[in-house]
DNA sequence: TCTCTATTGAGATCTAATTTCAATTTTGAT
DNA sequence: ATCAAAATTGAAATTAGATCTCAATAGAGA
């Protein structure tokens, strides 16, 4: 489980650490985001705000994600169809994504042993790794067997 | 090394087979694609068609491209900032991409262990795997080191 | 409260990629 | 070789995610 308020205390620490200032839209977008389990992009995102009530534009969330992403707090995991989906990575390991090209369905793997072999790898070549796209693309046993598109 | 004209061959039956007409140009960007030993962007490869006195148009390549991709002979490996790059893929072991974020430059890791154990994951998962893209983003020694962005 | 500066929303702009469409080309049949 | 049907082409229009511009506003330290 995920403290919001120590979240939050950090974010402002972040913020201010970069002399930056702490919006309400700023803290609204971080709280939100927090609420998702899965992957998501700016448009679902934007929505979601907006069903609630909010009025942040999504100039706001474009110019937000960076920051969080250099925060710690998510993660730009792949692009499809020239949009970017993102993710909290908060107490979250390392994974891979299995994509379905035909249903959009996302599996996570993850593997302990695949990600200790890209870190030695990163070490060896003195490379210093800042984040992953471990995407898979493919077809999922319920698409290939028949009509669910 | 390849050979050109039996994977000419290979690519008019594969045309046929789909019921499309074996064109000059999609020849032409073929020929032009396997000269390639290194990732590329449709900018790129335009630019050297039309170098070498072609006419051919971008629209046609972004039409070509995806028969490629079809046809075994090329794969999407990465894209970044909003454009997609490249690679033949013919007589060429998957492999991961160190791409670094200051100087661009992309380094390939060929790692079968690392592979094996992605397609272990994918039959476990009865997931019929089409193409890879295992990208991890950071900055290189050099760039770490100073000067030369 | 005051002042400096960062931030905001709205809309303009950018640009890779896709689509449209009339002219042209391929291809198989005659 | 000629023909007709259908696919393909280049040029330009369009789409859409992401970024940028700018005037109005709001945060934060003095
Ligand atoms: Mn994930
Ligand atoms: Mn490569
Ligand atoms: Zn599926
Ligand atoms: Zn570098």
């Amino acid at each position: 489980m995920i403290d919001i308020s120590e979240i939050l205390e950090n974010f402002r620490a972040f913020i201010k650490s970069k002399g930056l200032k702490y919006t309400p839209e700023r803290e609204e977008i971080l709280i939100e985001i927090l609420k998702y389990k899965d992957h998501f992009d700016v448009d679902e995102l934007h929505m979601e705000l907006k069903k609630k009530g909010s009025k942040i534009s999504k100039a706001s969330i474009y110019r937000t994600l960076p920051l969080l992403i250099e925060a710690g707090y998510i993660q730009e995991v792949y692009k499809q169809e020239g949009r970017a989906y993102y993710e909290v990575v908060i107490n979250k390991l390392p994974h891979l994504h299995f994509i379905c090209i035909k249903c959009k369905k996302v599996e996570e793997i993850i593997d302990p042993k695949l990600i200790e072999l890209i870190q030695e790898h990163a070490k060896k070549k003195e490379f210093h790794l800042l984040s992953y796209h471990l995407e898979i693309f493919g077809t999922c046993l319920e698409c290939r067997k028949g009509g669910m598109v």
